[in-house]
DNA sequence: AGTTATACTTGACAACTGTAAAGTTATAAC
DNA sequence: GTTATAACTTTACAGTTGTCAAGTATAACT
């Protein structure tokens, strides 16, 4: 009505509410006209832009991949600091992609081959990263890497995912920056037991 | 047809398939349909023994509770074995359920406050050990006992959880009984390591 | 000015889903 | 054996959801 026409910007406006939808609602559960209402626009317009609500979901999680900045695929030299480092990532990366990985572990969604690929590669890099610092002396023998890679994913996630467990058992929200602290603290804290840096302990 | 009338045989029989159904596709995604058909009933026989949606899992989540055996609420008595403990149980108490857990946490479902209530509580439980046995000397006065139990939680349910991760880092299927076992050790190894009892370190 | 490509709207539909209500058969009590 | 109750079936429906086809308006190009 008021607007003039702008094609990018609706794809924009439709990719933006698509994510938002997606990635609270889960593939099955996202609705497609909550997308359209959300982005202020006929439903019916969404597939003139995408051929489909498959199509959609890939176009948002292609631009994803774009988006995300250099410094998360980094790894910080010492492995004491892996843990906190991973959970901090997760942390500022957007938390509701994290809550998408978690629907998409559960539905049985067209499975992305590519976005599989990426993910096999990303989480090998971890395992990679561990098993050089291995044999640099930093990470005990006796400590298999990928399970040590397994650990450190589980502790950097599920607090951010199992926002109602944190919360009964901390009682506070995982989006709480004063819980966020306490956490990456307490991270480092057992990666320095763990990995016996028993000189670390201060604090 | 070929069957004589049974109520609570059929009874039973929902309250399964019902059981399958959520736990694999949540709430919102099971579907009365594929209850009936896998239960080898009706659709609308299902309203004939339960209100609706609602109850029949109300009722699935109720039996569960009843069966599942005293064991698993115990405690070990070193933490050392708390999280073997804990991820032992989660294999074996019905993985499934674990899954279904998982959506609850996603799902904004009819939140079953009783339900919530009587997770706490389990919780809680968890938190009160962790607490009397740092109390008792067993455990670091510097690592928050609240923290500790989440991280714990952490570690003894996302490589069940997330299988695809846990086979894209390992190589192996969470319901792989080798890797059950080496997850084990593992999780009693950095047990040991974490609450500082050096001499445990042995195989 | 007129043709055309593109942005957007309207109307419709077919599949699916949870649920209600009425109808039908078997079982058990009298 | 009649009857009441409970087990099961049939028919039906209203709401939702993804998708299509056809129409209209606007901007661009010739």
């Amino acid at each position: 009505m008021g607007e003039i026409r702008n094609a990018e910007r609706t794809r924009k406006r439709i990719l933006e509410a698509a994510r938002k939808e997606f990635f609270e609602k889960g593939y099955t559960g996202a609705r497609i006209e909550a997308i359209a209402v959300n982005a202020d626009v006929k439903k019916q317009l969404i597939y003139h832009y995408f051929k489909g609500k498959e199509e959609l979901l890939v176009a948002v999680l292609d631009q994803m991949t774009v988006e995300l900045p250099e410094w998360t695929t980094q790894f910080p030299s010492d492995p004491v600091h892996t843990a906190e480092h991973r959970f901090q990532v997760n942390c500022q990366t957007r938390m509701d992609f994290l809550k998408f990985t978690v629907w998409e572990a559960l539905e049985e969604q067209p499975q992305q081959n590519s976005r599989k690929k990426r993910r096999t590669e990303a989480l090998q890099s971890y395992v990679d990263d561990m098993k050089s610092k291995q044999e640099a002396g930093l990470v005990p023998e006796d400590l298999d890497p990928e399970l040590l890679t397994l650990a450190i994913s589980a502790l950097t996630t599920y607090p951010l995912i199992f926002g109602d467990v944190t919360k009964m058992v901390t009682g506070s929200e995982p989006t709480d920056p004063q819980f966020q602290e306490k956490w990456s603290k307490f991270l480092t804290k057992i990666s320095a037991r763990i990995f016996g840096k028993d000189d670390f302990m201060n604090e």
